[in-house]
DNA sequence: GTCTATAAGCTGATAGAC
DNA sequence: GTCTATCAGCTTATAGAC
């Protein structure tokens, strides 16, 4: 397989087994699988699991921030672009709804398991807090944009936590609407 | 040891221990260690670490539901008991901030694993969610008493989770005073 | 009821052939 | 770059002595 197309796919399929079984549960085996490689190769490409892990965070770091890219492209102002965020928990509702949110639970998990890796995967979430603070700003709310980004995140994280508890998706459409009159509310 | 009292044991140190770093991540040699017995003695008092975990989960339904009916007796009306709730974030602080939610947590790694004890789990969201409904419909909120119950539970995921991510207490004590003047708001 | 000894299996990781 | 064979360690779980 030529140049790094297959340690690609390793990363991949790693990213999707992360986020739908747990990083901890996750075993090479599964990953060999998923790939259609022998457990053996895989030191090959990776020295460890935790070296797999460090890979998924900075691809997931990278696809961040090129969705964070398209929403500035394609949003006409801050107040859509945040918008855009808050519509995410419909958005990916099917994976959420499964899964969960893909930062928050590789954040708790990697928490409770004192992962040197953790303060990568938060980083992740500061992704998003320096974006949201940004448009914030630019709504000329400065002296408190940050409040409002983290307040915009933690409803991602409320509304994500129970989509996956309980599993519905007229919960989140309510939600996503109380939220974005709540935006319209402090725009206007 | 006297009757259950061993068991008891067990079950409060693996509650912790799943409470601190995971259920799947915590092994009985790490139980065994806090309570101060040998492995082998466990398959006595458990035929297998499953057998823990509904135990572990029965134990805090019950914790649970002698708190709301502390709440109850405690707090003057609805409006008072919904911010017992709306407080928990913050008088749990220390907790929240070191390993999440222990609702939250415990639910998500479960869907993860595809655990046969996850509907168990999520009946614990569950007690919380009838008890706010129960008490918005005290507050005059019949008809969407359901949707205000989810609401607030949503808040207190989001908050525990990015409190959990960026041990930032001086965000949960604005996020308790954003939610008790929604509430304020609510009630008038 | 508690102990020690041990089974059986899976884990991450390594060595060396091709 | 990929394979097979294998290691050492940890896991849950069992058997049987005391």
């Amino acid at each position: 397989m030529a140049g790094g197309a297959t340690r690609a796919q390793i990363v991949a399929a790693a990213d999707r087994l992360f986020y739908e079984q747990g990083f901890e549960h996750t075993s090479f085996t599964a990953i060999a699988e998923a790939v259609g490689l022998s457990r053996g190769n895989f030191y090959y490409h990776f020295k460890s699991k935790d070296e797999i892990l460090a890979a998924v965070i900075g691809c997931r770091v990278e696809a961040t921030r090129a969705m964070l890219r398209q929403w500035e492209d394609e949003a006409a102002g801050p107040a859509e672009r945040i918008r855009r965020f808050i519509r995410i928990v419909e958005t990916n509702g099917a994976d959420i709804r499964d899964y969960g949110c893909p930062v928050g639970t590789l954040t708790a998990e990697l928490a409770k398991l004192r992962h040197p890796s953790r303060p990568e995967a938060t980083a992740l979430f500061t992704l998003f807090r320096d974006w949201l603070r940004a448009q914030f700003t630019a709504l000329g709310r400065a002296r408190d944009a940050d409040e409002l980004a983290l307040h915009v995140l933690a409803f991602s994280q409320g509304v994500a936590a129970l989509a996956n508890a309980f599993g519905d998706q007229d919960f989140v459409r309510r939600e996503v609407e109380r939220q974005e009159a709540w935006l319209a509310a402090l725009d206007s």
